[in-house]
DNA sequence: CCTATAATGTGATTCACATCACTCCCAATT
DNA sequence: AATTGGGAGTGATGTGAATCACATTATAGG
């Protein structure tokens, strides 16, 4: 991690284009309070456990929240994207100060730093920090949720179809660039099973598979539905 | 559901003795603003989807919240007890005021159900709500990541045993009074895989069957470790 | 006391996945 | 051009669990 050297005023104009909800004086807050860092791919930026001081604001780049056990094993919950804070440590912050779960930049990410310890006033003080905290944190449990409905009620394949819509939506691209072995340890399944599922879908000529690249042919979405 | 009548004075004791965190002034408040319920087991006082307009403060009983899935499946995912509050309507109500669990009593339960409007207020108004509201969110996204865990990570005797030390600890008896049928719907298995688990439970002399009741008789968290 | 019904026990079968043990293929390096 | 290593394909086999099809209890109500 480093940090940037951005003018005011001009990182003031990035943070209102990213966070528009925010209000005038809660960015001139931000702004003041926050420390620019970029953040090379690949980092762990938060980790179970970890003690949280500060709240980072996403400003570029994509970042993976998933939920390591103790064995090694992980589980992919979902990704962070420009206009996401790290949700948990909001509310980790004001109670036990740590954190559950895991979270990985996936690209060269630029985050703002805001120390935990102004979150309690901006929540009394600014109504859109207060909302954008809750309905951050709504959206964030409601995607957990949807994690256990996926692992509990729906089977290997379409959970496989549903991370690639994510890491489709994720990329905004039809090409993705992941091994089979990746996919298989986020869904926690194992390469073999992964490779066959892909093939399956391949040959319902949904995609295509190449090395170190899956094609999505269809929308994927439809041929879900529920 | 219907009202009780309850002196302010001995409902203000009451509320102090179940909710000892809050302020007084937050009682006052409280008392002042909620309306009592009783409300019968099996009762559901929360489903998904449907708007939020109150939050229940539970007095009294036990409160089972639990996943639906589009097929009539369910997952459960905790139980609240007195001195909780449905989390999820705390902030469901800030955002997009939609619940997104079922939750259902299990014994006759009393409730002080607070209209919404105040949330805002209070959140800001009274520091040991702000605690209150954000701690409770956060052991409840606790509790559904530890059951995101439980899915993914652990077989279904595992999960079998974690489910009957949760019901331990909310009847607070060794002796629970549960078919096979109850925990097959909660755990989303079957009754014969979980008759056959709890065969071998009682085999290992861990616990012992009956007709509609299973008594623990060992530390079933020690049998765990992990 | 005698059913009817709910609760439980059990075997057989099927299915989804995990795991093992390979082979094949491609691309970068020497 | 030959080597090597990571990615991918594939069959055989094992296992946990769902499902089906019954057989057994046990208990509440007539």
């Amino acid at each position: 991690m480093e940090g940037i050297s951005m003018d005011k005023g001009e990182l003031e104009l990035e943070v209102k284009r990213v966070f528009p909800e925010f209000s005038k004086p809660l960015i001139d807050e931000i702004v003041e309070a926050g420390t620019l860092k970029s953040v090379p791919p690949g980092e762990q930026i938060m980790d179970v456990g970890r003690h949280i001081n500060e709240v980072p604001l996403l400003l570029k780049g994509k970042i993976k929240v998933y939920r390591p056990d103790e064995r090694g094993n992980e589980l992919f919950l979902y990704f962070l994207y420009p206009g996401d804070a790290c949700a948990l440590s909001l509310v980790c912050s004001a109670s036990t100060g740590k954190s559950n779960v895991r979270a990985e930049t996936l690209e060269e990410c630029t985050v703002l730093n805001v120390p935990v310890k102004y979150m309690d006033s901006w929540m009394r003080q600014y109504r859109s920090w207060y909302y954008y905290v809750l309905s951050t944190y709504r959206a964030r449990l409601e995607e957990v949720l949807k994690t256990v409905d996926n692992i509990a009620f729906h089977k290997m394949d379409e959970r496989l179809m549903q991370y690639l819509l994510k890491n489709q939506r994720a990329t905004g691209s039809d090409q993705l660039h992941l091994t089979h072995q990746d996919i298989a340890y986020e869904l926690n399944s194992s390469r073999e099973v992964i490779s066959r599922l892909l093939k399956k879908l391949e040959q319902k000529e949904w995609i295509k598979l190449g090395r170190n690249s899956i094609d999505i042919l269809v929308d994927l979405k439809e041929k879900l539905d529920y």
